[in-house]
DNA sequence: CTGAAAGCGCTAACAT
DNA sequence: ATGTTAGCGCTTTCAG
């Protein structure tokens, strides 16, 4: 059995409340001399206070839970890392739960995770219409922030990407190399955010005086075969298509597959951006020109904020949008070069 | 606040201990009658048992700690989501820890788990010689399974990987394909897997009637720039080296680079061997030939086996050792073609 | 079939 | 500066 304060008491001759108050660095009502004796004696038994015991009366367990859908989707190791780091300074553990967009999982976690009474939950949800257990989560009182996929609702605190720029300076630097006919890929428009590039796309195309061409644009899953599909569907048009905005890195893998075995040359024949810049876009070859989304300073943000939130501090903003970046390499350039 | 065993029990005007029996499913003890009404009362109120007040007297907390080096290593995501979706399925959750594979960070995240009365830890541990802390922790009682990286000690849980034998079929795969000079690029070579990796090379080699040259076997450290570095040492020889094996694929992809720069082609002047099959093995141009390391399925059996370990259940091995598969792509080919 | 009571290890008033 | 006491919400003997 692991000793307890109730033993440290005991061997230091002081009762448990004193000891309670020393390991919790209580400066006033110890003296240094009965201080010291105990922390010898903490140390020298190899005390660990318990969590759980002291979780029971304070209601506070340092643990913070995290909601993504996939830690085997390459953006979502980044975020993770990025709250754990953040977690971590703060000394909160924090507990990794895939729930693969499945609502039912979803749930299950909640449960389980309100169950173990973590501080907060940072939640990144499947964007299908079907918040309304999220909103209940909110409801409830635990402190949550939302990150990646919006959620409609005020009254959230949440870290998000600026999803509709980046679709605009995707769009802007195709056009800048002269492209006209710019076909489009996108995610999953259930979701917001892959709504939102595809609006950026198109403000992009309007400001710049050309005409939105629904036909060239294919909804796509943000999976890599969609990414093959998409393309397919888009060379088939035979519309001379010389650049292709593909709405996230994995899908542009999948069109450098379809292009290159169609015969063509990225960038000479199609120019190809895409999204998030995920660590093996540029690995790839040619390396891919691409958006990049801050993905591990937003889990740290969103870990940040979240513990903020839970220790009581004010936060100045509910809000945070990151701003996305163009990094160009090498699988765009000028049109007809 | 939050509604408790209490809370129920008076509603339905029973004990407490009536309510505890049937949240916990005692199938003795309690009246059909009573089982519904008070299920009932659960379901209307959304009772939760709270799960650190019922940890405080059962010592459990239906909590996994897992120790790895580094989400954002690809091999690792694969190994969490395994580890996970066991975890899931027997109704635990899990701490991530990520130690950069530093010695301090490890002997933290053991403490804070400790503290927080994990059931039992997954540990993938820096294989610097300094293994104290590990086998402390092992003493201490607490169920833990070793993964991935071997730990010399008996009286182990582990779920390993067999080394040699990758290593083995890498070399074995190359000779077959005609290369007489196959250059290594190993992994850091205080980490036992890469060393087993590098003697699997030798053993191929020796069986094979190939001399061992140490002059082309160069030490990496498992990340894409120590893959460029070595490659540019290996063509510096100017050896005539018709193949690599390199230890893992994301050294392989830096050999890529270097390869290409140089302008050689792959397989055609040059075979690549990666080692892992991470997802984007397959997505490289030419796709990589590898060897398949099952991390999903490993990390599945690791958590499954420290649940038994938990529950009490016996465990036919206390060491599982998966074997490595060739995966033939197409970075490699018969020398000289 | 049901309940009373003790206690898990700790914190937090409230004394002294 | 230190101690006493009362819980936190639950499980678990032990009685009835």
């Amino acid at each position: 059995m692991a000793v307890t304060i109730k033993d440290i008491a005991k061997l230091a001759n002081v009762s448990i409340t004193t000891v309670s108050r020393v390991i919790n660095n209580k400066t006033e009502g110890v003296s240094e001399e009965t201080r010291e004796r105990i922390l010898q004696l903490v140390k020298e038994h190899e005390y660990q206070p318990n969590a759980i015991a002291r979780g029971l009366v304070t209601k506070k367990t340092k643990t913070l839970g995290l909601i993504i859908p996939d830690i085997t989707n390459p953006f979502f190791p980044d975020i993770a890392r990025g709250v754990e780091d953040s977690a971590h300074i703060y000394g909160y553990n924090v507990f990794l739960c895939n729930t693969d967009d499945n609502l039912d999982k979803e749930s299950e976690y909640i449960n389980a995770l309100k169950e173990k009474y973590v501080d907060g939950i940072i939640f990144t949800s499947s964007s299908i219409p079907k918040q309304e257990h999220i909103k209940e989560l909110i409801k409830s009182g635990i402190p949550i922030v939302i990150m990646d996929r919006r959620i409609e609702s005020d009254d959230i605190y949440g870290v998000f990407l600026d999803n509709y720029e980046g679709g605009y300076i995707a769009t802007k630097h195709l056009i800048d190399l002269g492209h006209k006919k710019i076909g489009c890929i996108t995610g999953p428009l259930y979701s917001k955010s892959a709504r939102e590039r595809l609006e950026g796309y198109k403000g992009c195309l309007n400001e710049n005086g050309l005409e939105y061409d629904e036909s060239i644009v294919f909804e796509g899953d943000y999976k890599i075969n969609s990414g093959i599909t998409g393309s397919e569907k888009l060379l088939n048009l035979n519309k001379k298509i010389s650049a292709i905005f593909v709405c996230n890195d994995l899908m542009a893998y999948g069109s450098y597959k379809t292009i290159r075995s169609r015969g063509y040359k990225i960038p000479d024949d199609i120019s190809i951006i895409g999204f998030d810049d995920i660590y093996l876009s540029q690995i790839l070859e040619p390396q891919l020109t691409t958006i990049r989304q801050p993905a591990y300073d937003m889990g740290l943000t969103a870990a940040r904020m979240l513990i903020k939130l839970i220790e009581g501090e004010k936060l100045n903003r509910k809000i945070i949008n990151f701003k996305p970046k163009l990094i160009i390499r090498q699988s765009t350039d000028l049109i007809y070069k």
